[in-house]
DNA sequence: ACCGATTTGTTCGTATGTATA
DNA sequence: ATATACATACGAACAAATCGG
């Protein structure tokens, strides 16, 4: 099947697999910005929209990404987020050997609802500290998380993580050395505006939602966390 | 805060917490239909757009699921799908004495690709049966799934399945009495058009992807699974 | 803080061939 | 055979985001 006009598939199928192909023979490396639409359109000498048709085949393929303004990318792999009792966001760089980044967004003192008082096991309306926390990879942001704390066992958390940028040595820091996940419940949904906004994703691409209770070494529980991951950039996997 | 204009707070917050306030009460039975919108915007004394402003509120609050041209209804409470090493589709049911159901759509003989071949440990090009499959509980329609299996060790699997509606079953008759979860890697996405139909929901609604790789007693691979689950139905859950 | 250049996103309109009822 | 719908392809204009000076 030769290039051209009139061979049986449309162009912009043609153009699609050229461009796959590049990509897939590592022509063009993962993270890489290709031409512009423009410069294909000229290349392959046909018009813009035929080459957007090309590159929107090949969003839902997963193998660009496209930043309005910027460019087209060919997409880097996927982190792979480990769920094991004792996994903390640092694990996903050792993996993958990139910077990682925990940015503290927000914090607050708040009273326990009805589902944050389950899940910490305290009296609805106990006090409870909030944090909300960005995470990012490689300058990309991959996750924002809303963590609550009971407050009399978690005085002054808050301060501790601001010095070190870990909830581990912060927890460490209140006498919470050791904690384990317990139980995580997964699900996927749109992210609010908020939550868009500050993973800088458009407002129709999916997040992974976790909850997760974690534990001290007594089983009590010291987290709860929402974390509200990029679904273009974040998988969680599970070994049993 | 009482009820009406002027009150500080607007008119169609007022009615998403009193709506709200019926459904958690349990006033408003899950999976009840609410009145219409036109009733609403009656009884409360407002225009339509207004009580469209608060349902659309408590859709993003997951109290409630609207069906164009069939009506808005209170959710049931989501699916709990435990991620064990041993969990099969009918525990779902199980947790929630519901009635499970699992449709066969289509199959095939097909030759191992790439992601295939390395999940099955086969050869690229091998022969592999696809399984395509849809599962049901209450008359929902909750996930849709695509196995693959080896054809050396599954010759036949597609017929046991048609008699027994297990995949447990199928396999056991062709020898394969035990097998195990061995990895899950969990991700969203937007369905593609296929998925979107087959599972009876919206384009823009997400779906949680479980790509699973199942082994047998000796730990080779004998099934590569794709499930994708309703993220408005399903949540997976994990215990460590 | 602003401007202009670059690049992608969106929406009009037009035309043509093909499959379908 | 006719009408309708759909996919393909092109053109022009403008909006929106990004980046460097």
């Amino acid at each position: 099947m030769e290039f051209g006009r009139n061979t049986g598939s449309p162009l912009w199928r043609q153009i699609r697999d050229d461009i796959a192909g590049q990509i897939r023979s590592g022509q063009v490396a993962p993270g890489e910005r290709l031409p512009t639409e423009f410069s294909f359109a000229e290349q392959y000498s046909v018009n813009r929209h035929t080459v957007r048709q090309a590159i929107a085949d090949l969003v839902e393929m997963n193998l660009v990404r496209v930043e309005q303004g910027r460019g087209t990318f060919a997409r880097e792999p996927m982190l792979d987020y480990p769920l094991s009792d004792s996994t903390r966001f640092s694990d996903i760089a050792l993996a993958k050997n990139c910077c990682p980044a925990g940015i503290l967004l927000d914090h607050g003192d708040e009273q326990a609802d009805r589902r944050i008082a389950d899940a910490l096991t305290v009296p609805l309306g106990a006090p409870v500290i909030r944090v909300e926390l960005a995470g990012e990879v490689d300058g990309h942001r991959v996750f924002v998380s809303t963590a609550y704390f009971p407050q009399d066992r978690c005085q002054g958390i808050v301060s501790h993580f601001q010095q070190s940028g870990s909830v581990t040595k912060a927890l460490a820091a209140v006498g919470i050395v050791e904690y384990k996940r317990k139980t995580t419940r997964v699900q996927a949904r749109l992210p609010t505006p908020t939550d868009a906004r500050v993973l800088k994703q458009e407002r129709y691409r999916p997040v992974l939602v976790t909850e997760s209770i974690n534990v001290d070494a007594e089983g009590s529980p010291v987290e709860f966390g929402i974390t509200r991951f990029a679904s273009d950039w974040i998988a969680i996997t599970v070994e049993t």
